[in-house]
DNA sequence: AGACTAACCGAACGTTCGGTCAGCCTGAAA
DNA sequence: TTTCAGGCTGACCGAACGTTCGGTTAGTCT
């Protein structure tokens, strides 16, 4: 199952007022430390109420994080472009813009990639990462050859790709405070533009990187 | 305030057990998430002996923290090599190094880093990674010269050589379902050599990549 | 021997947790 | 006009939370 067979049975409207609140506050705290009360007095009402419309705590985390893969997955699979390499560079603005459009989806998905804790909604997160992964490392493929030799590189790069978004995001609050890459807080397409010439072209000069055997361990 | 002048007062023995159980648990679970009982079984004693050495949650958290800082930061300052160049290598194949012999102190401390809502050991943090940044972009630009037109891109190559160690450390237990990148996870030393390689020599022509026993410290 | 202390414990404190239940309100179907 | 399902509520529960308290050791100084 990938993350784009995820529907959510219609909801109320209510029960997607509560589904938003939770969604923010379980990825600014986490799952633990947010309480349904909480939730009851962010949305306003009460706590049977949301017990009215979810049947657990776990079942709300789980609705929550479906939406946010919603949030975050659906606007990069609808890209135009009929060039291979502008398709690629779209896709990866695009991840990086839906992120910090989406920063409570984001984190609520952040959280379950990178803590080892939670609760098994952990298999729907590895299956976006892997899903995400294998895409922009085809377009890669697609955009800049399919030669054998190359293939390792080309997931190098798909997975530098993914995982320098990643750290933008993640790092954003402090990276401002750092010199010469303040600038960049602000200003996330330059960032995106920057790192992918870095990442992306600098193998059109180079042809150091590691043939085949030397990756499997 | 640097990170180095962090000093833990003198412990006693019991204190320092609870400290490192603390640690533990704050940095798998969070802190709202991590109960005093729970920290108290895990250490075989009582609640109320933490409460003898601690004198509230928070303020275990905070040591448990300057703890962590200790466990991750004070070995990278012990380089010996004279040659610039390969001081470079190693400080960032050592910050990777102790990343990963370290887990639950790195942990700790990317949730200060990344997460929003903690408590205010976050200056601690940020200090600590402003410093760090600091110290790799004087040693690029040590290395490789100061042009002056070269200094942003030492503040980048610095930002990534530290940012692609982290998202390694962070996306470990999910890379390993990435072809072609899944080898990696089970040798860091290479991922280091292969990301310094791409990050620093990208105009170069380099050679070639890792022989084997680049660690050494 | 007596005074003092750090280390430790069980029990209890007030509060908040996830979750339940009986019932009120409203609007549309009958 | 009555019926009735669904949205919604306050009151309530046992369990777990952080914290405090009174009390017991074991050891060290005088």
């Amino acid at each position: 199952m990938s993350f784009e067979t995820v529907k959510s049975h219609q909801l109320s409207k209510g029960a997607l007022v509560i589904l938003n609140e939770a969604e923010a506050l379980f990825a600014q705290q986490g799952f633990k430390a947010t309480s349904i009360s909480e939730i009851a007095k962010q949305v306003g009402g009460s706590k049977a109420n949301i017990y009215h419309h979810f049947k657990s705590k776990e079942h709300l985390y789980q609705e929550a994080l479906k939406l946010a893969c919603e949030h975050v997955f659906k606007p990069s699979d609808t890209i135009l472009s009929n060039n291979p390499k502008q398709r690629l560079k779209m896709y990866i603005s695009l991840h990086l813009k839906n992120m910090i459009e989406q920063p409570n989806s984001t984190n609520l998905i952040k959280r379950e990639l990178m803590d080892n804790n939670q609760i098994e909604g952990k298999l729907l997160a590895k299956d976006i990462f892997t899903n995400t992964f294998a895409k922009v490392s085809s377009l890669i493929v697609e955009a800049y050859g399919i030669k054998k030799t190359n293939y390792n590189v080309a997931s190098i790069q798909a997975f530098m790709l993914i995982g320098v978004n990643m750290l933008f995001f993640y790092t954003q609050s402090v990276m401002k405070y750092l010199p010469d890459v303040s600038s960049f807080s602000s200003s996330p397409e330059m960032f995106s533009d920057i790192m992918f010439d870095f990442i992306i072209n600098q193998n059109a000069v180079t042809t150091n990187v590691p043939q085949g055997g030397n990756l499997n361990v």
